[in-house]
RNA sequence: GGACGCGUAGCUCAGCUGGAUAGAGCAUCUGCCUUCUAAGCAGACGGUCACAGGUUCGAAUCCUGUCGCGUUCACCA
């Protein structure tokens, strides 16, 4: 369902029932016809009965009378039990298109400096290891919500937060510094995150053998791991980072400084940005504040030990701990600090979105609970974006059993199979090498995204890396092919008055439906905007492309002998591709002209 | 054990606030390229919507229970 039916049909509806019935009816149901009838648009009158008792055949066929004799849109109807399908003239659907065509943007509002302003958080890594497949799917998500909100008429800052301190920043540390010679991105010629990861993975493995060596000694496991030098090594080292020891300092923002180059790289493969960084460096001591705040209004209470405490029985949830006996904070706590702060730097603004995996859905549903308890009243605005693991055919990824598929190398392979399609197609022999390298990239790359973006976000997801990149389908290659092929289609158009199409009398069924499939597309938006579905707006676009082919396919565009008509399908085919273009920029899909 | 999420065709997924005979793609078959890109189109095959109750004119959709899978309930982040 999808053009404003209702806004054409309404007001001569509730005149009908306050005439024949005397009574006020304000709200009804369409919906399309089903193929196997005759019509274009269904009005259910079933809920309608409850006004009206009579036999919903009866109510249908007056609607139906009544609408044919004082809505010229209507051209016919018939009835099927309670339900009642309207037959729509053609000038109806000619004048819904030139709405379409004469609107920039069709279906995006505006956005101006007077709109709300509202905060995407996405990615959010660690510094100690590259990106991986997951994280693909958390920056596919994140940037494609913020694109879809800033085209709801949002303000839009797109965020991260990094998680550069901590004990496992410093294993990667001392691996470097133990193992390292003095190693470096430019000596190794490795990106500097896969550098710094390749020495967190090391140090794991020389920790796993002392541990074996001191148990070989005699110790129990327990004890082992807590004996093992470089462990020793790494908590010392963090104590000095606490500390401000300026070595460790110096080291841990040389290693940090190249796993952001690294990162860099990969967002640009990846082809998301962000506006504003925060580092969990400066935040992890803020919300000590809040703390305060919430004890001296009771809603924390202090126990002996004189560790913080919430206490969230009365809500379902559990008792949670804020602030550590020793005084130092929990995650929770730097939560709690980040998000005012986050309000206290951006004044104007109306909420945020975590971009975060679903196995925090707690953690998140705890923090957004102690934030309206202590009173904040923007605490009703943030949103979790919670969404489901990915998974491989061959099980769960897990980091420690090298199953996790890296970003860099996934996207690497993905273009690599690009090409290997493409070119045994055989279309792309006309393009240069330069046009043929970009051609792959935005391939593979509309690939991964579509495949992950068109999945519901809250399921978990099955990533078949041989069936990921998928050419035929509901695929993002068969978008983007749509899209070149009306292109080039367009590029041997000539046009005339496109604009008027006054002279039309006849639209045939294909055209039809695809003007109802573009009616479709800003209620993707608009429904995207307040449920966060990327996956939506996939699916839409999905389906005005099916149609769109179908008409392409049994229509020829060019050869009409009417002028007014051919000018029709052009101007029609010019309309499918900028929405094409709209939608798929909204999930960071970029669609080439050629391919 | 408590909480939350998921369960739709052989596979991967749609199905919006309840509406008509539950839809796509992949896979398998059948047609269609001298004519604007066949990475396409048309058609066939394929379903006890996990199961059982309930609500009502009407349930894949809402409610309850059961089963299965997953996540989570850390002085980790």
């Amino acid at each position: 369902m999808s053009i404003n039916y209702s806004q054409h049909f309404t007001p001569t509806l509730t005149l009908y029932f306050e005439e024949m019935h005397q009574v006020a009816v304000s709200e009804f149901e369409f919906q399309s016809t089903r193929k196997e009838f005759e019509g274009d648009l269904t009005l259910v009158v079933f809920p309608l009965l409850r006004q009206v008792k009579v036999k919903p055949e009866v109510l249908a066929e007056g609607i139906g009378n009544y609408l044919v004799a004082n809505l010229q849109i209507v051209e016919g109807f018939n009835v099927v039990k309670g339900f009642l399908n309207l037959v729509l003239s053609d000038s109806f659907y000619i004048g819904q298109f030139s709405d379409f065509y004469t609107t920039d943007n069709y279906g995006h509002r505006l956005v101006t400096e007077d709109s709300p302003t509202v905060m995407v958080e996405f990615s959010s890594p660690n510094t100690n290891k590259p990106l991986h497949l997951g994280h693909i799917r958390n920056n596919v998500l994140g940037y494609s919500v913020a694109n879809i909100l800033e085209a709801n008429g949002k303000q839009v800052i797109k965020t991260q937060i990094i998680n550069d301190r901590g004990i496992h920043i410093c294993k990667s540390m001392v691996a470097w510094e133990k193992y390292g010679n003095q190693e470096t991105p430019e000596s190794s010629g490795l990106k500097g995150d896969q550098l710094v990861g390749k020495y967190y993975v090391r140090f794991d493995a020389e920790y796993k053998k002392e541990i074996a060596v001191l148990m070989a000694q005699g110790q129990p496991e327990e004890e082992a791991k807590q004996n093992a030098p470089l462990l020793i090594a790494a908590q010392e080292m963090l104590r000095k980072w606490e500390a401000n020891d300026t070595t460790v300092v110096d080291l841990w923002k040389t290693m940090n400084e190249w796993v952001y180059k690294g990162f860099e790289v990969s967002y640009a493969n990846l082809g998301v940005s962000f506006d504003s960084y925060y580092y969990e460096s400066e935040t992890y001591l803020l919300g000590k504040n809040i703390i305060e705040k919430g004890l001296a209004d009771t809603v924390f209470y202090k126990k002996e030990d004189g560790s913080v405490w919430v206490d969230l029985t009365e809500e379902g949830l559990d008792e949670k701990l804020l602030l550590r006996a020793d005084g130092t904070s929990v995650y929770m706590t730097q939560d709690l600090g980040t998000a005012q702060k986050r309000y206290e730097d951006v004044p104007a603004l109306n909420g945020m979105v975590y971009t975060v995996g679903n196995e925090q859905d707690y953690h998140f549903k705890v923090l957004f609970l102690i934030l309206k308890k202590l009173g904040f009243t923007w605490a009703d605005a943030l949103h979790h974006l919670s969404y489901g693991m990915v998974d491989l055919p061959s099980g769960k990824m897990k980091s420690r059993e090298g199953t996790v598929v890296d970003a860099d190398d996934l996207i690497a392979d993905m273009i690599a199979q690009a090409k290997t399609i493409s070119e045994a197609v055989g279309k792309v022999d006309s393009l240069d090498e330069k046009e043929k390298n970009t051609l792959f990239e935005t391939v593979a790359l509309g690939a991964l995204k579509y495949y992950i973006l068109k999945v519901d976000p809250k399921k978990r997801i099955l990533f078949d890396p041989e069936a990921s990149i998928d050419f035929n389908g509901n695929t993002g290659p068969f978008i983007q092919y749509t899209h070149a092929r009306i292109k080039t289609l367009l590029q041997r158009a000539e046009v005339q008055n496109i604009g008027s199409f006054e002279a039309l009398s006849h639209l045939d069924e294909k055209e039809r439906d695809v003007i109802k499939q573009l009616g479709n597309y800003p209620e993707a938006v608009a429904l995207a905007g307040t449920q966060y579905s990327p996956a939506l707006i996939a699916n839409y676009i999905y389906d005005l492309v099916k149609s769109y082919n179908t008409f392409y396919q049994n229509v020829s565009v060019l050869g009409s002998d009417h002028a007014d008509q051919k000018n029709f399908r052009i101007a029609l085919s010019q309309k499918v591709a900028e929405v094409i273009g709209n939608g798929c920029s909204l999930l960071g899909i970029t669609v080439p002209d050629r391919m």
